[in-house]
DNA sequence: ACCTGAACACCGTTCAAGT
DNA sequence: ACCTGAACACCGTTCAAGT
């Protein structure tokens, strides 16, 4: 087949491009995790040196960085922007197409709040929230910081749903099971800790979908609240 | 001095213990990031052979749960379980007191988020977290919920502010801006993102700690709202 | 411009040997 | 029981050399 064959390379002219690179480090990630997609895993899954990476990247952080924007762009801000529904429809929209489309890939969200989001595709939907929260009725320093929060509740939950996945291997198919046992669900002595016992059986028997959402309508609530202090 | 000195071992018993690996650990931790507490550092640090410190922990994953759990024994759990104060107070002291704690050591803050938190002290501030929600109002499922809610808020509030610091070397010396140069406070352009190069300004007016405030004040009236839904 | 081989300065962990 | 030296199988990154 005249495919992008690696073998017989033609002299000159590049055998590889970002997205090739972005493709083959997204899959070491789910398959083996975070520490599987070290710089010459990935130049070994491209077929080429290890070194050659840095041909396209500055270095291993540019590649992951690239990546988390490349997740984020997946992202539809459109519906974060669409006046025709109420704003927090829109939000919980969004957040639980965050939360499916970045569970899906768990040791992505261990990159993304390891360090700063400041792509054009993070900050495309962080300004799309600060509308949003306008259209809610907010002034720009009450959004301002119901936006963090709102950031800071979605990748929190997702950094802790993930945290227990994060060790070995290929991670685990139940990730509904994640939240109750972060809070101890596997051996938690009930003698010594009666009421963490029970929410755990609690947290075990509501999927985490239905746990994720019930936090992201208190937050909600709260920025309702802070919204309309006055008419109620 | 007859001090315990390195030099001169006594051909049998211990040079070392599992708290002077902990206390090298955490000071590593400090003074270079997550990526300096590096066994062959932490051994070098208590004057000793790398493959030591196995001697005391089974690998290196036990040396850092086990300095997260002492850090979290810090926490004034007995604050939390005081009933002569209103449950919102309680827990916004030791929301404050685990900010403070932990923000003396970012590196540690990654630590936790990392992997679940199941030691005595972790469960122990579950428990009492449940105990003080049960004091407010909401049946044990609610309350199960509201705890992890309020986990989630701490943590994912220190990962997102710890973030910005985890890069490089020693850790600068404003956390205070954190919150603010996390969405893009260095370089947004404000002509394709208005309002988030002005929320980033309001946020670097605005210390974090008001930020981190604000923000549980809004969970809490979530939480509030969800444990009185009739009377009222 | 792009890729390679070789090297540098690191990792965590194991194993046989010494006391 | 505790520590050591040496080794194994890895890292990210740099540099000189080749096309």
């Amino acid at each position: 087949m005249t495919s992008t064959g690696r073998r017989g390379r033609p002299g000159a002219g590049r055998t590889l491009s970002e997205d090739e690179i972005l493709d083959a480090t997204l899959s070491l990630l789910d398959e083996g995790g975070v520490t599987a997609a070290s710089v010459r895993g990935i130049a070994g899954r491209v077929g080429v040196a290890p070194n050659a990476v840095y041909t396209y990247f500055p270095d291993k952080t540019a590649v992951l960085s690239a990546l988390v924007e490349r997740l984020l762009g997946e992202v539809d801000q459109e519906a974060l922007a669409d006046r025709s529904t109420p704003w927090r429809e829109r939000v919980e929209f969004v957040a639980l197409e965050l939360r499916s489309r970045l569970m899906a890939h768990p040791g992505a969200v261990t990159l993304m709040i390891g360090g700063p989001m400041e792509g054009p595709n993070a900050l495309g939907i962080g300004e799309r929230l600060l509308e949003l929260l306008a259209d809610a009725g907010l002034d720009p320093t009450a959004a301002a910081r119901a936006s963090y929060l709102l950031i800071t509740y979605v990748f929190g939950s997702l950094a802790l749903e993930v945290a227990e996945l994060a060790e070995p291997g290929p991670p685990p198919p139940e990730p509904e099971r994640v939240a109750a046992r972060l809070i101890g669900y596997s051996a938690v002595p009930a003698e010594a800790f009666p009421r963490t016992a029970a929410a755990a059986d609690t947290l075990a028997r509501y999927i985490s979908t239905e746990q994720y959402l019930w936090g992201l309508r208190r937050v909600l609530d709260g920025i309702d609240r802070a919204a309309a202090p006055v008419s109620r």
